[in-house]
RNA sequence: GGCCCCAUCGUCUAGCCCGGCCCAGGACGCGGCCCUCUCAAGGCUGAAACGCGGGUUCGAAUCCCGCUGGGGCCA
């Protein structure tokens, strides 16, 4: 598709900070910024604050901040600034009340006192007769009301069709008799601009060529479509990617359980593993499932964006954060767990104790069973502390009397090993289990129970080795020391 | 209720635009087997889908129409 070649193209992000940035909205960012970086464009951030009562700083924080950890970029934005700022709407409202004062100069808005209830009285009576709603407010002809402050209402005069050749979702048109006149600026003290009204003007002003967006916006599209065309502003290509889903099929929100980014990046989900896990929720490259930032980069087509919506599913989320934590160097992994060893009841002094190296050699065990980096770091905590309570089925089942006296020789034989590499002490205690007739199991569960407190860990003379000849020993004298069985 | 959108395994999807290579491919999840000191990881393997009805055509998951279902926005 030849996408005006000579035009640089330019996107935006424009979230408003009413709550924490959800998934949802991370998608749409992501494939705004894959468009952009794809093609060589511009990605803009502005931040949608015309709702006063709702937005927060704090929700700009967080917006700023998912996006920074997921490396999502932006070129022009509240914080870096650019040539056709400012990037907060609540900073542009001269812009739009020169914008609404031109339509009404020019006859394409009128300014209107209607009372809600008069509206929607009228409205019934329209739709009891079947006829257009387009009428609705006699302001235009008749004057407003002179004792009530006015708002701005748009004048619609198209006729046929209004549509537009959606970049996902092909062509949609609506009949223009189906769109009223429409209020840009509202009546209040602020005048404060309608989403419409701001967006267009906004996305007019900062030279958007694409406006990528969720298809919850489906319908304010023919509206800002005749606002561009009435302002004589180039109307720009749309886009609108299908929603994503909770599990009953609606529009994801709070009561689907986590759906702030934030609770993720907590959780210890990587942000390569959300971006990766996001992208191929309503675009596909083949069969492929994997992705690396530049590979995305590379292959994504906003074109190629699937129409239909997608369902957000935990599960693969969890595979493929699992697959990232395992291709992920054990120095750099090692370092992602820092912000997790206090959630996991580690003591961030003993893991600074052992050393980077010693660190980077016990990471790999560790990640290969571990879907996110809060459960790698709970896993390893008994790597750093004996184990505060031992898990009583595990203890009744690996500990007894007679398990404990095998315990007591595989003490003696690790003692008295040459050395304490893995490889010596499997040796050791092979040897150990043949000679009494045992299978290794029936040594290697006593003694990981005796370490770990519980019967899962990664395999045990690794384990051992990485613990050390003092702590080993230690660890399997308190229980043999502890009544015996 | 009005307008708009969507429709392939439970889920994400390939295939659909340019009908035959598709008794529909991959992935997650689920089941089985192998490997194995536990748990994972890994390998092999199984069950699992073209919503329904009409057309068009020698031939339709693919094109057209209708229905049904789901969703979004507005009220």
């Amino acid at each position: 598709m030849a996408l005006t070649a000579s035009k640089k193209i330019r996107v935006r992000f424009a979230p408003s900070p009413t709550g924490s940035l959800h998934v949802g909205g991370v998608r749409t960012a992501l494939y705004n910024w894959l468009f952009a970086r794809g093609q060589g464009g511009t990605m803009i951030l502005r931040i949608e604050d015309t709702d006063v009562e709702r937005s927060t700083e704090e929700a700009v924080t967080a917006i700023l901040e998912g996006l920074r950890w997921l490396h999502l970029d932006w070129d022009e934005g509240p914080d870096v600034g650019g040539p056709v700022g400012p990037y907060r709407q609540l900073e542009r409202y001269a812009l739009y009340r020169q914008h609404a004062e031109r339509l009404v100069r020019q006859g394409r808005a009128y300014p209107c006192t209607c009372l809600p209830e008069e509206l929607a009285a009228r409205r019934q009576a329209a739709r009891a007769e079947k006829q257009a709603v387009r009428q609705l407010c006699p302001c235009r002809t008749a004057g407003p009301h002179p004792g009530r402050r006015p708002a701005i209402r748009f004048h619609v005069t198209a006729t046929g069709k209004v549509g537009w050749d959606d970049l996902v979702q092909g062509r949609i048109e609506v009949p223009a008799d189906d769109i009223e006149d429409f209020i840009i600026v509202r009546s209040d003290e602020r005048e404060t601009p309608v989403y419409n009204f701001a967006a267009a003007v906004d996305d007019a002003l900062m030279g958007i060529t694409h406006v990528v967006r969720g298809a919850d916006h489906i319908p304010n599209t023919p509206k800002q479509i005749l606002l561009y065309e009435a302002l004589g502003y180039p109307v720009p290509v749309f886009g609108h990617i299908p929603l994503v889903l909770g599990a009953d099929r609606e529009k994801l929100s709070k009561r689907h359980g986590d759906v702030a980014l934030q609770a993720y990046r907590e959780q210890g989900y990587l942000p390569e593993a959300m971006v990766n896990y996001l992208v191929r929720l309503g675009w596909a490259y083949g069969d492929q499932e994997v992705f690396t930032r530049e590979e995305l980069i590379k292959a994504f087509r906003i074109e190629r964006v699937g129409a239909s919506p997608g369902i957000f599913d935990r599960a693969k989320l969890d595979w493929l954060n699992a697959l990232h934590l395992r291709r992920m160097p054990p120095e750099a992994l090692a370092d992602r767990l820092t912000p997790f060893w206090p959630a996991a009841g580690v003591d961030p002094q003993a893991v600074a104790a052992r050393g980077r190296t010693w660190l980077a050699q016990a990471v790999p065990l560790f990640a290969e069973r571990a879907k996110t980096l809060l459960e790698m770091a709970r896993a390893m905590a008994f790597l750093f502390a004996p184990p505060a309570t031992r898990d009583p089925t595990a203890e009744a089942r690996f500990l007894g009397r007679e398990q404990r006296v095998l315990l007591g020789e595989v003490r003696g034989v690790l003692a008295g090993a040459p050395d304490f590499a893995a490889g010596t002490l499997e040796g050791l205690v092979r040897r150990l289990a043949t000679e009494r007739g045992l299978k290794l199991v029936d040594l290697a569960q006593p003694v990981r129970v005796a370490l770990t407190g519980t019967t899962v860990s990664p395999p045990l003379f690794p384990v051992l080795a990485l613990l050390g000849r003092e702590a080993v020993l230690d660890r399997l004298d308190r229980v043999l020391q502890d009544r015996a069985g």
